[in-house]
DNA sequence: CGGGTATGTGACGGTTTCATGACAAGGTGC
DNA sequence: GCACCTTGTCATGAAACCGTCACATACCCG
């Protein structure tokens, strides 16, 4: 359940569509026809669809119907037609956004940006973030290994959710120093113990930490 | 929580979609600064606040962005700019729709409406307010433990309410000041004495508290 | 293998944060 | 006016936290 969906008839419109989506970091594929986009999203549900009204067989408006009888997947339509009865009917048919051709590629990633977060603010009240065993919570305060909370002081907590924002991406010292205590220049150790501490508490073995691991010469960085 | 608040500047403008919102059947009320949208905002939400992106002293852009650090209400953008950057921008900021004046009041209402299934789509169906043994009903007035009926103050009520409205989310010392007593700055202390006094009450052992917990360094929250 | 650098970690004193009891000012009902 | 309740401020002490340092260990490179 992952990625996203073109349902568009044009050849030329929807390769671009895709490979536009793709330069924008989704994973995306498409298909001509309603009846094989309705059969994909079955078969290996997309968790955005994208949708043109004007489709051979099947319309568009009958598609979104299709689409949102069995699921609440997000669905953005993407459509020449900029009439305000269009715009009305696709919505009350189940579509969450609609854009008039030709879109701008920033603009439909950012919408489809803002309907996942809808989608994640809803569905989870608290949201969390998941490496492996281990869970953080920014918004509870809240972190938990193996199911265990573990109590962490704020600088930790900072430190933690820095780290979490970036997954797998390493953060130099001073990065740290600059975004979890806001000092312009510091001392390196400074992090490294708190490194320390937080691995203590959340890491099994804390001299083979799986998920806050060193990298040497650059800095630390959290991975699964 | 409940209707559309507007905040826009230009007064006929303002006026105008209020009106076309009541006509469409929304309960819906108008704010001429981001201001009072916020104050409004924190004191009696809306379920989905319209923001104008030109507006005099805090601009739309950083009005979203203290909407959303406060709260998951849908927003959407009504703007006379119809550039792909501003689009970006503000749904990066945290809105969910952009709309370009003039709007059509039936897309508008439109679009409110699917905002609004897709959030009852995913949200929790039965927004509870039992905390395990705690019971609050916030229209009786009435706050019971164990079954047992506990008399608070109105400002301890407002602050549990207020606390209860996020189940588990840890809400700031600042935070609090501001939604319950409506200070915009004030001393932490006096949320301290409230929370201990509120423990008192609801708590079987208020040294060692169940529900409304302390996360030091942060705030404090509510959990079941 | 040896010197140099980078990193892990325990200990310690100064500081911050928090819970709580006391109290005075204001409000309310009688 | 009086008794009672509510509210905000303050002082105090206990506990938690932070940053620094010293020293141990691990790693790299010649």
């Amino acid at each position: 359940m992952t990625g996203v969906l073109v349902i568009e008839d044009d050849d030329r419109i929807r390769l671009s569509l895709v490979l536009a989506l793709e330069d924008e970091g989704y994973a995306a594929r498409g298909a001509a026809t309603a009846e094989d986009g309705l059969r994909q999203q079955r078969h290996d549900p997309a968790e955005t669809v994208l949708v043109d009204l004007m489709l051979p067989g099947i319309d568009g408006f009958e598609c979104i119907r299709q689409l949102r009888r069995d699921d609440d997947v997000p669905i953005v339509v993407v459509s020449a037609r900029d009439d305000t009865h269009d715009i009305v009917a696709a919505l009350e048919a189940g579509a969450d956004d609609y854009l008039v051709k030709p879109v701008a590629v920033k603009e439909l990633s950012a919408r489809l940006r803002a309907l996942r977060r809808r989608g994640r603010a809803m569905a989870d009240p608290v949201p969390s973030l998941v490496f492996g065993d281990l869970v953080i919570r920014p918004e509870a305060g809240e972190v938990t290994v193996r199911g265990r909370p573990v109590a962490l002081t704020r600088t930790e907590f900072r430190l933690l959710c820095e780290l979490a924002e970036h997954p797998g991406r390493v953060l130099s010292r001073q990065q740290l120093l600059r975004r979890v205590w806001e000092y312009e220049v510091g001392d390196d150790r400074l992090v490294d113990v708190h490194v320390g501490r937080l691995r203590q508490k959340i890491e099994e073995d804390s001299s083979a930490p799986r998920h806050l691991v060193t990298v040497r010469g650059l800095g630390y960085k959290l991975q699964r």
